[in-house]
DNA sequence: CCACCTCCTGCTCATCTGAGCGGTCTGCGC
DNA sequence: GCGCAGACCGCTCAGATGAGCAGGAGGTGG
């Protein structure tokens, strides 16, 4: 501040010793000594320029991710993982296939030898199986069923393959579809040995890649394969998101519908259970099912891209 | 370096590490507790964050003066100041004009009551003079006689006398030209009383701002008021510069010339024993002169531009 | 299976650093 | 001339920090 009005060489001063000691990695009292001055004028020297804005300091991005805002993520909604891809928003495919890059990149590293991997069904969650490099081996178990892609997309099963294979674990996987007509379907194809299976393996999940979807037209596969009447219905209790098929209200409360009973997958005492769940969100119109998913408390992990982020901060 | 590699969750990490160390001023201590690592992880992960650049250091200018060129042309030529105006490269008159301004504040700031001031003939000095806010209650001594300029600009003593009036001391000024015909003539004029009275001062001044001049056409007023043949000789004796009178080989060494002979004003010992003398420098044909200059140690103060500041750290 | 190597971790101790305190200098009003 | 307020400066001391070292985990080749 006052250096501001210091007149030229005591500002040449300030940078000189600001040089010597943030660029050269001087200390405060060499310093002192070579420009023979005390080692607290050296001190006060830099907390002015600091203060005044002559020297900045700043959290760089080298490569795809913005280090900075993914810290500020993790900070704000004390998240265990946050990474923000820093990419244009292109089309939804081109983000998918880099936040699937980065997550692949983020799974890689988080998992270790004792951990069970949960894989949910997503497109996101799919894009990621497709980029992971070998990890440790463990287990893998698909936490929910399949739902038919109109573009014919890999279904869910391929995507825990994917993960298996990468992992060279057991995968504990099933041919199952997410929603059935009626609950009475969904207890017996429960019953069935690979679902169960599968389903046994849930408390023992460690680690869990999930998508999220917002309960609207076009922003969950979920929402768009459920009949108008669950629509509906789920919109009239409040549901505002869907995290690999658990409900959630806009503040975070998961929602025990009747579609529920229909679904063959995790529920959200499950999903609770898991120590680190990671969701893969993309696409603005999903912050608030994001939101949501962040405050319940289920999920602890992000990986997004720099709008979305962004939004995210934004808004809480 | 290894964070680079290191996958996003320790790249995130980092981040955050050194965003709560750098930004938020929290100590390592604070920091490792808040993230269950010992500080000596801390410690690590900041300075391989550091040395991966992902926090990157700037020093900053706000306003005129680039600081940190500023500061690193002092600190490479051991300067006692330095001052660097971040203008881009227009007119001749432009540069001189910003020049005046900074050197005017930087005179302002390091003039204090029992400084005695020496003021040379230039036009970057006039500039100065120009520009000036109040002084200490100072003596101001003319270094040099006066040398027509072509277009009739400000005349010496009228520079001196500027820097008197902001200073409101006694202003120790002659009416004689540069350069006379001979050496007899120049006697004489040294024994005026008021050029006496100004040359009596010289040991006396402690502060002096001086222009400097290469010795070639167009780029020193008094090489293009000197004869052809002195323009000659005074090459055939390899000088470079001239630095208010004073001529110096490009190494900087000091060269007792037959023109010397025949000039009114300061010479090389005299500018010696002044402790702070600061010449004003522009143009980019000049950097081998005001190299010199510096070389020289009879100046220890340089107020420059960008680009001739860089000419200088490159040739050196 | 073991020996070896390298990387990683956290310790000790000497040094550095920050917060707060009192002394001094300077400008200003009386 | 005198007294005061505010800025500036350098001290002390407790806590923070860095350099170097030893122990241990994990990977590799014999």
């Amino acid at each position: 501040m006052a250096k501001q009005l210091a007149g030229p060489a005591s500002l040449v001063l300030s940078a000189q010793v600001v040089r010597r000691y943030y660029l050269d990695g001087r200390s405060k009292v060499e310093i002192a000594e070579e420009f023979r001055l005390s080692r607290f004028k050296v001190a006060r020297l830099i907390e002015s320029a600091r203060a005044s804005g002559l020297v900045r300091i700043e959290i760089g991005h080298r490569g795809l991710i913005d280090v900075d805002l993914s810290a500020r993520l993790q900070s704000r909604f004390g998240l265990a993982h946050a990474v923000v891809v820093d990419t244009r928003d292109d089309s939804a495919e081109t983000l998918r296939k880099h936040l699937g890059q980065v997550a692949a990149e983020l799974l890689a590293e988080v998992t270790g030898p004792d951990d069970v991997l949960g894989v949910a069904w997503a497109r996101s969650v799919g894009a990621m199986a497709g980029a992971l490099p070998r990890l440790a081996a463990v287990p893998v178990v698909q936490l929910t069923g399949a739902v038919s892609l109109p573009d014919g997309d890999a279904s869910s099963i391929d995507v825990v393959r994917d993960v298996a294979r990468a992992a060279g674990g057991p995968a504990y996987v099933f041919y199952a579809p997410f929603t059935v007509p009626d609950a009475a379907t969904a207890r017996t194809l429960r019953r069935q040995r690979e679902v169960a299976l599968a389903l046994d393996q849930l408390p023992r999940v460690t680690k869990a890649v999930v998508g999220v979807g917002l309960w609207a037209p076009g922003q969950s596969t979920l929402h768009d394969a459920a009949a108008e009447s669950d629509r509906r219905s789920l919109r009239r209790l409040g549901v505002c998101a869907e995290v690999s098929g658990v409900f959630l209200t806009a503040d975070g409360e998961p929602v025990r519908t009747a579609l529920s009973e229909r679904m063959i997958g995790i529920d959200a005492e499950q999903m609770r259970a898991i120590a680190e769940v990671v969701v893969i969100a993309y696409g603005l119109p999903k912050v608030p099912a994001a939101r949501a998913a962040l405050r319940s408390g289920l999920v602890n992990g992000l990986v997004t891209h720099t709008s979305f982020a962004e939004a995210l901060l934004a808004s809480a």
